[in-house]
DNA sequence: CTAATTGCAAACTATTTGCATCTTG
DNA sequence: CAAGATGCAAATAGTTTGCAATTAG
């Protein structure tokens, strides 16, 4: 169900892979992604949660970078409503709930889903395009999320 | 299968309807909307739509109109990879086609794949969400859109 | 009339760019 | 060592805000 975490040597070679070559701050910037995992981070997200550890990095990097990984497909952009780019460690087809209410973006795994429709795809011919991928965007808003976690009392 | 277009005695109404005031302003970017129907358009690309006929209008207000009419539902945001707010004023559930190449976006209107979808989520329950509505954003290219619509020569 | 809306300009936030310096392969 | 990447600062988008003047209901 989760998505192999990887080791530094494991996060270079896949840099590497990408045609990019592994720097140091490359490196970081993948490891936070995946630390990000599901939290569809911003640039300035991964900047702040790099600089504790990388004081001597800086916000332009992490902008450039997340951009040669898109470009390179190590991640990809996350369509967003708020007009911010967010970024996507999880290559993975599948897609995502967006809350009206919170503006998060939650991952929505559904092998069922995808195969209906890899299926419904795979009949159907759109014109004038070559389809690559397909994702299913949901809106709605979480149902009392706060209530469930602190139903059980702390004694 | 096109949605019908308004003239601005109905297109007041809506926005009345959407409980806010009719301002002349607003009747024209409503109107430009529609004219912009299909082609998901920026702030900027309604305020340049409308400027030659009415050169006192101002950007700020297109921006906290297109605020209004999404708040009032008029109007839906549509989503962005590249990160710039767009706006589409086809509230009909429909489906987007993502253009890598020329990061259009469009409209894909499929009464079979909406069928599908709503019966599978009907069915299907997605935890701790209450889904107000589903999408499915398509990724891929345009097939020689200009070779097929050249390959008849004009003679 | 009066509450809401507009236009304008200034303020912000997010992102990109240019370039000298440093690093990876 | 050469090509490519980094850090920094300045530049550019894109969007929001505050407020006096205007307008719709």
């Amino acid at each position: 169900m989760e998505q192999q975490s990887l080791n530094r040597a494991g996060l270079k070679q896949c840099i590497i892979d990408g045609g990019l070559k592994a720097t140091h701050q490359r490196i970081v910037i993948f490891e936070a992604l995946e630390a990000l995992h599901g939290h569809h981070p911003t640039a300035e997200d991964v900047f702040q949660l790099l600089k504790p550890a990388n004081p001597s990095i800086s916000l332009g990097t992490v902008y450039k970078t997340l951009d040669s990984f898109v470009e390179a497909a190590l991640i990809r952009r996350v369509l967003s409503e708020e007009g911010g780019k967010r970024y996507d460690a999880n290559t993975v087809s599948h897609s995502h709930i967006y809350c009206s209410n919170t503006k998060e973006i939650i991952d929505y795994e559904d092998a069922e889903l995808e195969q209906l429709l890899q299926d419904f795809f795979s009949k159907r011919n759109v014109e004038n395009f070559e389809i690559k991928s397909f994702a299913v965007q949901l809106t709605g808003n979480k149902v009392e999320p706060d209530k469930q976690i602190s139903i059980k009392p702390v004694n």
